[in-house]
DNA sequence: CCAAACACCTACATACATGTCAGGGTTTGA
DNA sequence: TCAAACCCTGACATGTATGTAGGTGTTTGG
């Protein structure tokens, strides 16, 4: 498939796709045209990719794990692990944290209502 | 607490410490002779600020968040139940986001760990 | 009382994610 | 065939995280 296709789908834009390989994170084969061609595993791996980022590893991190992007990314990637763990007590703490403030925001929408309830009546 | 016990406390650099305050994230009281003193709430807030920051999101998402979920946040946040309803939706898309992230990073922990677990068998 | 350790601030420097524009080729449908 | 819609490369631009260095005041242990 071709880079707008792949883009809207991975919900990225091209700059991005393109900037993934130029950091050598992916290699992406060529049309006789010199147009980039992405396999389905070319998709999951950008994925893959995409995700990393968004979840505040660099470039540089990502290139350094390699082994966990490709489909079948059995190898060396025990470092990876570590990373990831480390990732996960991160996004868990939020999650935590984002719970407790979900909460809180509830709590006091409940307060408004009950107020503005209240100023109906005495309407 | 001063700086550079808070600095080691959370892992991070001074430097950082006073970005989040340049960046609005935070307020933290200074002693008589300037320096900045840390209270447990400036540290936990300061964490959270953290976590963020290494889970992906810029000071100027957080920023745009700590205006409508601090405890206090009925003042910025005047403008009522619209803007906490809609708030609430977003953080419940974070939140969904964050589990979503969750999920494919323990899927891919699991498989990792099962390759490894492998090759040890071989070993 | 002095030196080491800390604090403060400003400012320059680097790395990286991302956008956008320029200039130029290719595809494709009407 | 012509225009719209794509593709490509390269370069410049911006926002943000983070380090580091220079210059200077403060604390504190020996």
């Amino acid at each position: 498939m071709h880079a707008k296709e792949a883009a809207d789908l991975l919900g990225i834009s091209q700059r991005m796709l393109r900037h993934y390989e130029n950091e050598g994170l992916m290699v992406v084969g060529r049309a006789a045209n010199g147009y980039r061609h992405y396999t389905p595993a070319d998709l999951r791996r950008a994925a893959r990719i995409r995700d990393f980022i968004a979840t505040g590893f660099s470039t540089r991190e990502i290139r350094a794990m390699a082994a966990c992007l490709s489909d079948d990314g059995a190898g060396p990637c025990s470092g990876g692990i570590d990373k990831l763990t480390q990732k996960l007590a991160h996004i868990d703490r939020l999650r935590a944290d984002l719970d407790a403030r979900r909460a809180a925001v509830v709590d006091r929408l409940g307060e408004l209502r009950a107020a503005l309830d209240k100023d109906a009546l005495v309407d």
